[in-house]
DNA sequence: TTACATTGTTCACCTACTTGAACAATAAGA
DNA sequence: TCTTATTGTTCAAGTAGGTGAACAATGTAA
C-alpha cells in the first residue's frame, strides 16, 4: 500500500498521538518545544484534512472524539516501533547519543542522582538529560519519560525494572526533640509523641518488627502496630527532614534521605528505635523503571550502568 | 517508551521509506510532490540526526547502506499501518475523498479507462485520480500505485484483485491485406504471412484451438502450434492496431483494442481464422489490482464498483 | 456568586525552509 | 573514446509556516 499521500500528514498524526496522552495543547507543545498556537493549527489542519473532528476542545479541557481515539490507538504502535528502530539504527554507531528524560523523587535527585548524572555526563558528551524532581507518581507512557527511579517494593511487571541498592525507612529524631521529650524505649510509647508524616497512601499507623533483641524475653519478628498523630504531614521527604531536624517530632526517612545528617560530625538527627524496623513503608529497594519495549537505547543502558555502580554501596547508615 | 523524540523527524523517516523504494531522489520528490532539492537536504538532516550513513549516493545510483535498509524494513509497515488508520478514519465520514493513483496498460486506459474514470470523478468531486498508462508491468507497493488495471490469467495472490470483465485476443488483419495476400483458412498457412508480434516475453509462435468446425473431419479442440515471424514488433498494442489498419500484415490485438476497428462502418480490420482461438497470449480476464491490505479506502471501493459496472458488458466482438 | 488563574484560539510579524536554476558527477550510447 | 542525458548537490531569493502576545472561554477557589 502507498504511504505517499501522508507524506504531509505524518508529523501532524505523531502531534495527534501526543495531544491524547497528555490531552493538553499547551503541554504537548512543551513536550514537543513547539508553540501551542503551532499546536493548534496543525491539529485544526489535520481535522480539515481528515474532514473528520478527532479533538473535542472545550477551552479548558481536552479530550478526543470516537474518531480520534480510534486513530490515535491504532497509530500509537506504529510510532512506538518507528521511535524504536530509530533509536537502534543510531546505537548502530560507537558513541551512545541521544536525549534521556528522567523522573525521580525530589530528596533522592537532588542528594544523590544529580551529582551521579553529572559525572555520567562527563563521559558522555552526546547524550543530553532532562531531569524532572517529583515526588508524584508519573505514568512514563503518557508523560514521555525514559527512565524513572522509584523506591518501592515491587515495580509494576508492565516495566523493565533494575535494582539500583537496597533501602530502608528509619525512625529519627533531633537531640534536642529527644533530650527535651525523652527517648522512646518501644514503639507503644510512640502514642505520646509528635510524629511527622510522609503525606501519601498511608493512613496514620506504623508497623514495627524487632529486629534485634536486649533482654531474653523479647522476642525477634514481634510486631507491634501503632496508631501515631503529629502536627505536620508533608509529602516531601526534605520538609519532613528539615523539621525534624527543627525538633518539631519523630519521623520516618528513607536512609539515603537521612545518610548526611546521619552522618555529621554532631549529628543533627539520630535514630530512635533501632533494634525496631517499620515495616512497608517506603519500598526497600530503589529501581530504575522503564516502559517495556523490545530493545533499550544504549543510551539508557549506558545511564542505568551508571547508577548501578554509583547506587552498589548503598547509603551509609546505621547496619 | 516516548516517541517525543522522533517529532520532528518522523516526516523525515518517512521520506527516508520513499526513498528506498523509489531509490532515486527525483522520483522522491515527484511522489512526494516537492523539490528534490528538499529531498536531498532532509535526507541529509536525518543521516546527522542519526548519526549514520543511511543513503549510499552515487550521483547516479541511489542505494541503502545497512543501517538504512534494517530502519528503513523495520519502519515500513508501521508506516503502512499509519497510513490506513488515517484513511479509515477519513472514510468514517459520508462522502467517499481522497488521491487514488491508478496504472494501467495504454491502449485499454486510453480508450476505456479514461471516460469511464472521467463519469466517476463527475459523481464524487472530493476523489482525485492520477491516472499513469504504460504497458510496462509496474511495482505497485514500490511505486506508490493504490490500483492496478491489468489483462492477465492469473493474478498474484498477494493482490487483492476483482475481475473486470473477460477478454479474448483476435487474429485481425486490414481487408486491404487480406485482399492483397489471400485470407488464411487453416493456422498452418500463417508461415507465409507477415505476421505483427506484441514485444514481449512471448516468443514467435502462436497456439491455435479450434473453437468451431465447419466439416464433421474438423475436431473442436484440436491444436496447432505455429511459429511466426514478419517484420514489426512493437511493445505497445496501438502501434500494432495501426499497422494492421495500415495493412502490414496479421496480427493479435485484445478485443478491447480491436473492437472499434471492427464495429466502423467500413471495417478498417476484419477478424482472421474466427473459428480458432489464440491460447494464452494476452490474459483471458482484466482485473483491477490491489497490494494486500486489511481494509480498502472506501474511495477505491467506489472506483472499482464504478469500473466493474462500466466493464460489465464486456466489449463488442464478435461472439 | 465573584475573582482569578489557566487554557485554546487568533493575528500580525518574522524567521527558516522550500524553491528552481546552475553546477558537478556519472552512466549509457555512439 | 567522446558526447549526452540525467542525477544529486549547492546556493540565493521568495514564501509558507512558526512565533509570542493579546484575547476569550472556562474551571476553581474564596
Amino acid at each position: 500500500m502507498s504511504t505517499d499521500q501522508l507524506s504531509p500528514l505524518v508529523a501532524d498524526l505523531h502531534l495527534l498521538t501526543v495531544l491524547a496522552a497528555t490531552k493538553s495543547f499547551t503541554e504537548t507543545a512543551r513536550r514537543l518545544s513547539t508553540s501551542k498556537a503551532s499546536v493548534s493549527m496543525r491539529i485544526s489542519e489535520l481535522e480539515r484534512a481528515a474532514g473528520v473532528l478527532l479533538v473535542r476542545r472545550t477551552t479548558r479541557s481536552v479530550g478526543l472524539t470516537e474518531a480520534g481515539q480510534q486513530l490515535v490507538s491504532d497509530m500509537q504502535p506504529a510510532f512506538s516501533r518507528i521511535s524504536e528502530s530509530f533509536t537502534a539504527a543510531r546505537d548502530l554507531v560507537g558513541t551512545p547519543r541521544g536525549l534521556i528524560r528522567v523522573t525521580a523523587p525530589v530528596a533522592l535527585g537532588r542528594q544523590y542522582l544529580a551529582p551521579c548524572v553529572a559525572s555520567f555526563l562527563k563521559r558522555f558528551a552526546d547524550i543530553h538529560i532532562e531531569l524532572e524532581l517529583t515526588d508524584r507518581f508519573v505514568n512514563l507512557a503518557t508523560e514521555g519519560f525514559d527512565l524513572a527511579i522509584r523506591h518501592t517494593n515491587a515495580p509494576p511487571d508492565t516495566y523493565v525494572a533494575w535494582v539500583l541498592c537496597q533501602t530502608r525507612s528509619i525512625l529519627l529524631a533531633s537531640p534536642e526533640y529527644l533530650a527535651r521529650r525523652g527517648v522512646p524505649t518501644h514503639p507503644s510509647e510512640l502514642v505520646a509523641h509528635d510524629c511527622l508524616l510522609y503525606l501519601g497512601n498511608h493512613a496514620g499507623n506504623w508497623t514495627f518488627v524487632r529486629s534485634a533483641r536486649k533482654k531474653s524475653a523479647e522476642k525477634v519478628g514481634e510486631k507491634v502496630g501503632v496508631s501515631i498523630s503529629g502536627s505536620l504531614k508533608a509529602n516531601n521527604s526534605e520538609v519532613l527532614r528539615d523539621a525534624l531536624q527543627a525538633g518539631l517530632g519523630i519521623g520516618l526517612l528513607p536512609d539515603f534521605s537521612a545518610a548526611t545528617s546521619l552522618a555529621a560530625e554532631r549529628p543533627l538527627l539520630v535514630q530512635v528505635l533501632p533494634d525496631w524496623r517499620v515495616q512497608g513503608f517506603f519500598g526497600d529497594r530503589i529501581y530504575a523503571l522503564r516502559p517495556w519495549s523490545p530493545q533499550v537505547p544504549k543510551a539508557v543502558q549506558c545511564l542505568v550502568e551508571h547508577l548501578r555502580g554509583s547506587f552498589a554501596g548503598g547509603f551509609q547508615t546505621f547496619q
